[in-house]
This record gives C-alpha cells, structure tokens and sequence, in this order.
RNA sequence: CGGAGUGUAGCGCAGCCUGGCUAGCGCACCUGUUUUGGGUACAGGUGGUCGGGGGUUCGAAUCCCUCCACUCCGACCA
C-alpha cells in the first residue's frame, strides 16, 4: 500500500488525559481516536493490527477444534433473569428498552446466549464434546474507562465456550485451551506468562490469566524464582515461615503509647520494626453467635479479602467492624486492639503465629503490650493463610521465592462447571438415556486490549516497535527524493512490487515530503523493517535497510538485497 | 457515588482574578516561494454558537445562577 492512499494520521503532540504509553502512541501513531468515554473509533492503520490479532487467534481457536459462531451484542433481559445475572450484575450492565417497552442489555460476556443455543442445538451426548467461540464487541459500562482501549466500555473480545458431558472432559478442553493460548501469544511475539487465578463472581473451580508482562499493568503477579510458578497476588499462598517459632525471651510488660494508633506510629514511638508487631482487624462474622471475628497479621503485612473471605467464620464480603462493635468487643479504640485476652474467635496469620517477642494492642485505649509470646501468654485459636505474598516470601512449590511484577491481563480461561447450564437446564441424554446437566467451560481474550498491550510492551522513545505478527505492514520503503529523481522512483517501486508479489505487506511512503517527516511517521507507526531507497545509494549499487530495533542500518548490495531482506521477514 | 479540576479554532494553550478596541498564540491545514538523508525557512491565508441556558450590566470569554460534558484521585468491578 502507498501512503497516499493510506490515512497518514500521525501528531506531534500527545493529548493531555492519554496517561500510559500505549494510549499515547495509539493516539499519535493514528490508530484510534476517541469518540466518548471507553468508545474508540479504530482507524485504517489501528484497524490493521486489530485484524493481525484477530487472524492469529481464529487460526488458532480452529486449529484446536472450536467452531466459530456470531451472537448479538443486544440481548434479552428473560435469559438474564434466567441465570439470575439481571439481579446480579451491577450498573456494569447496560440495560436498554426497546420501543415495546421490553428489555434488554448489550452484551458484557455471552454465557447465557451461548447456553441457550447449547440447549437448543445439542441433544446427545454424542455431540460432545463441543467448543464454540465467537470474536465480537462487549460492552461493559465501566466506572471508569481508562487508559484508551485498555480498559474501555465497548471493547472487542474473543470468547469461547465448551460443554461437556463430565468433568474429565472439561479438565481436557481446558488443558488443550491453556495450550492453545499458550501458542496464540507466542505467534503475537509476546513477553506474557500464565498464572493461577481467583475464579472471581463468575464462580467455578479451575482459571488462569494470561498477563502480559508491563510495569503499567493493573494486576500484581507472583512468580518464583526457580519454578515456573506464578499466580494472581490475591491467590499466592502465603506459606508459613520456615523453622520452629523462637523461644520467648522477653517478659510480657504493658507500655503507655498515647495517641499511637497505627504500625507505622506504633514502630516509631517503641522503636521497634513492623515485623516485630502484630495487628489486629475486627470484622464482621458469618453467625450471629459469632458477630465478630479478630484477624492478626504481622505489622508489614497486608489482609487478602479473598482469602478472610473463605473462612467459614467470616462474613462474605468482608466487612470491617463498627466502631461500636469494637468497643463492645475490645472495649477500646480500634488503634489498641490486640489479640490477647480476646473473647471472640481468633483468626491468625501464619506469619504472625511464628512470631516471638512481639509488639500489639493491649485492648485498652492508649496502651500496647511488648514482648508478648504465643502459648505463654494467649493462644493462637486458627491459625491460617489470610495475607498477600510479598517479595521474598518462600514460593508455595517449595522452590525458590517470590517476585512480585505486574501484568496486563488479556487472557483468562475458566472451567465454569454446570453453574449456567444448570440455571438454564442445559443437558443431554447420556448413554442411559437420562437427561444430564452439561459441564462448562469459557476462555476469552480481550482482543482489543491485546493490541494496547503489545504496545505497553514494545515501544521506544520514537514510537512504537511492532512484532512482525502483528505488525500493520511488515516493511515500509522510505524513498529519498522521489519527485525529482526518476531513478529512485523506479528503484523503489520495483521492490515494492516486488515484495508485493511475494505476498509481503509493504508500505510505501510515495508521499512528497521531507525525509525527516517520513522517517519520524514511520518509526511512530512502528513498521519493523525499513528500506531507504536513494541517489546516495544507488549510486554504489546498495540498499539500506534497518530494523525498527537496531541502532544503525545497513547497506546491502542490490544483487542480494532481495534475498538478505526475506530471510530477516521468515 | 465522594473529593478535585477542566471546558476558548482539528490538537495544545493564553486571556477570566481587576467586565471595555476587531478574542489571541503555537502546532496542524490551504496558497506561493524556498528547502530536500531526520519534523526547513519566509510570506500570505482558512478556520471560533469562548460547553448550553438564564441572569446582572450601557457593555460578559471575564461576574452570578443553573444544566451538560470530560479528566484526575478514591470507592466499585473483570
């Protein structure tokens, strides 16, 4: 394609509220522009990538046997109300009324369309198992839309839903899907790793995300240093410390703290280090008899709710006490809580039950308790995981420690189990001839949101640095002085056609402007390799080529520039 | 929903506090000349309901009221 007949939508400058990088670059190299909040129109050049990554993921999805489908982004509100999602699902759920007065919502996700149609089209066990997936706009109407198509309300998504007779069956699909990604994101060129996931409101049993590596990214991954082990921070399990709790060496003594509340004051008036002090929550129980329960933690540490919230004792979701309850329970301020002498139930940290000689409320306003120890002075009651990992923790494998990093999360795959086809009496008749519930499973890939994070991931200074895979075109020809000098103009349009013929998307810059302007245009759109066509080289014969990654470019004589050119495109 | 802020040319902004010539500047765009291996220079030009409505005033981009939109922080959520 030449530029002339391609919208050269590049600017100089960055518009004021794009605050990450991929948003910035999309808006400057001319592939979206905003219409409203979380709505992106995806021009000629941003459309381009769009369907790079379409293409990768549908190859792939076929190749593993799923069979593509279309389902409409408007839905009717009887299916929701059906799976008992219309009730559920938030202000996140756009619903809209037709002119009969009937409702309906776009779109967010597609299970219950899906399983409606399962329930319809399959009868028999023979059928399956089956996989249908389908690459279409979602819309989710977010709080907060962000960071341009990273995280907008219409968005394009490609999702997948398989049912199966059994569970070994799922287990099975999901592993070949888990694989399947495994290869989608590799093909696009990406730095992404797999890692356990919480299953969330979707509910289930088995799930990973698929992130991709970005200092920008929203989610915080925990990896081990030796294993291949990663997992969502809210999912790591926090191992106990290794080793014996120590001996208690110190007498357990009530010290005056006026007007000390917090770890951080607490550590500065005694001068002691937040590893050496325990912290006390109370929240709210899962039983009247029980309406409030204590959480200890170590000092530097953090509460995971998703982990308090699987305790049986602990109400869902988890709920701080009231002021109230804690001066009923603790009878002080919430700053002097402490786990000795505590009446209700005790839930401890594992952490914090293998501390010695440590530092915390006295339940009494004003006052903290120093050198207290374990068993001495108080039980522990249940001790459990209820904390986020941290740097350094022991990987829950046994090998290694932990990294914290952040992803961008394009990916994530669930085994559903009969939760939708269940609430939709989704089934077959197996081999008895008895109806049976299908199980399920669902895998997405937020398409739009692949194509931002590529760019969070591949960009220098001057723009952005496409993969091939994905790349809107593989070479552009930059000609130096095209409009005056015949030779260059013919120089430059043979390779182009010659290229063309072998299939390779090329963009040629036959615009008549200054070498400055084409080269910036062309390092900010990211078109990875570059040929410089010009009097300068013609005249030795030679062809300069450069790739969008390295430093200087080369010259290459013209009898094997052809060749040197598509062995650096396999 | 809570807190903060912004709305003036396609984009980025000044002007507003202290009301008063014809509402400015940079980029972009158009014309001409120039230049041509890293966003060239000069000259000329197009483009504005000053977010909408109402009010105060001889006079409002500027002051007041109201509505709307958007952005940021927080809570919420996949």
């Amino acid at each position: 394609m030449k530029t002339s007949q391609l919208l050269i939508a590049t600017t100089r400058e960055t518009p004021t509220d794009a605050e990450v990088i991929s948003h910035q670059l999309m808006l400057r190299a001319g592939l979206i522009r905003r219409l409203a909040g979380g709505l992106y129109t995806w021009l000629p050049l941003g459309l381009k990538v769009l369907r790079k990554v379409e293409g990768i993921i549908r190859q792939e999805m076929d190749r593993a046997g799923a069979q593509e489908v279309l389902m409409p982004v408007v839905q009717p509100a009887e299916l929701w109300e059906e799976s008992g999602r219309w009730q559920q699902y938030g202000a996140e759920l756009l619903r809209i009324k037709d002119r009969h007065q009937r409702d309906f919502c776009l779109g967010p996700t597609h299970e219950e369309v899906i399983t409606d149609m399962v329930r319809k089209e399959i009868r028999s066990y023979k059928q399956l198992p089956i996989n249908f997936y389908q690459i279409q706009t979602k819309f989710r109407d977010e709080i907060r839309p962000r960071f341009g198509v990273m995280r907008s309300r219409e968005f394009i998504m490609k999702d997948a839903y398989s049912f199966h007779l059994d569970r070994a069956s799922l287990e099975a699909t999901y592993q070949v899907m888990y694989d399947t990604y495994h290869r989608i994101f590799e093909r696009m060129g990406l730095n992404f790793r797999a890692v356990q996931a919480d299953t969330g409101s979707i509910g289930g049993d088995g799930s990973h995300e698929f992130h991709v590596l970005a200092d920008s990214g929203e989610d915080a991954i925990a990896f081990s240093t030796e294993s291949d082990f990663a997992a969502n921070v809210e999912l790591a399990e926090a191992m106990a410390p290794a080793g014996e709790r120590a001996a208690p060496s110190q007498a357990m003594s009530e010290v005056a703290t006026p007007n000390v509340h917090s770890i951080d004051e607490v550590c500065a008036f005694l001068k002691v280090e937040p590893s050496q002090t325990l912290k006390t929550l109370l929240v709210q129980g899962a039983s009247k008899e029980q309406p409030v329960v204590a959480l200890v933690l170590r000092g530097d540490h953090e509460i995971n709710d998703i982990k308090v919230e699987k305790l049986a004792m602990v109400a869902n979701p988890m709920t701080f006490a009231t002021a109230e309850q804690v001066q009923a329970v603790a009878n002080c301020d919430a700053g002097s809580i402490g786990p000795i002498g505590l009446t209700i139930p005790v839930i401890v940290d594992r952490a914090a039950a293998h501390c010695s000689d440590f530092v915390c409320g006295a339940n009494k306003t004003g006052f903290h308790l120093t050198g207290v120890n374990w068993v001495r002075d108080g039980q522990t009651g249940l001790v459990a995981d209820i904390r986020n990992v941290v740097e350094g923790d022991p990987s829950p494998d046994g090998k290694g420690t932990i990294l914290i990093r952040r992803g961008i999360e394009v990916g994530h795959i669930f085994q559903l189990g009969d939760k939708y086809s269940k609430a939709l009496n989704a089934n077959v008749l197996n081999e008895n001839s008895r109806a049976q519930i299908l199980e399920m499973g669902c895998y997405g890939i937020g398409v739009t949101r692949v194509v931002a994070a590529a760019i969070e991931q591949n960009h220098d200074e001057k723009g952005i640095i496409w993969p091939d895979a994905i790349a809107p075109f593989q070479v552009c020809i930059v000609p130096m002085q095209m409009h005056k000098s015949p030779r260059v103009k013919d120089a430059a349009e043979q390779i182009y056609q010659a290229l063309t013929a072998q299939g390779i998307e090329v963009l040629f810059d036959d615009r008549n402007e200054r070498p400055g302007v084409m080269f910036n245009d062309m390092e900010l759109m990211g078109i990875p390799h570059r040929i410089v066509i010009g009097e300068r080289g013609l005249d030795e014969g030679k062809i300069e080529y450069k790739h969008r990654r390295d430093k200087d470019s080369q010259n290459m004589d013209q009898a094997v520039f052809m060749d040197f050119l598509l062995q650096q495109l396999s």
